[in-house]
DNA sequence: CGAATATTCACACTATAGTCTGTGGTAATA
DNA sequence: TATTACCACAGACTATAGTGTGAATATTCG
């Protein structure tokens, strides 16, 4: 999953949504997404479906993109 | 995801798999595994897909086992 | 251009993931 | 009995997730 990040912030920007945005919706803060899309960190599996809620998928469907984007 | 325990453990024993054969699959402690069976650690995002793979699924399906399992 | 908005980045910090070792319990088999 | 396999559990430890702040740097737009 080394290409978390961007997957993270090309579905992000496909709802026009800004990091503070998504962050307000996943109850995370702002400048940790940052450091997500900028693959600093990786996401703990409760983050990665709180992410997917926020960006109103299911975490498996979302999961299934990182999939496609080895 | 407060059933992940449970949907692990179910999942490896439909494998006849031990704890320390699931860790040596995904390069984790056997403790660990222990413990996330039982609840009392929650997995990465990189462990997740580590085990999906250790239990010989795509992360994605077992995501879907646990979005069943509420 | 200038100003609002969005993002990066560095830092120090807390919370929790994950390791490692060892102990003890239970059930099956010899 | 005793050995083997499996697992729960505790404790101490290291690595990393995630918070929070402030300042610098894009980026967008009137």
């Amino acid at each position: 999953m080394e290409n978390f990040g961007i997957v993270l912030k090309k579905l992000r920007n496909a709802q026009n949504l800004s990091q503070e945005g998504l962050a307000d919706r996943c109850d995370r803060h702002p400048s940790y997404i940052s450091l997500l899309e900028r693959n600093q960190k990786k996401p703990s599996l409760d983050t990665f479906v709180a992410l997917a809620y926020g960006l109103e998928m299911k975490a498996s469907e979302m999961l299934e993109e990182l999939e496609k984007h080895p």
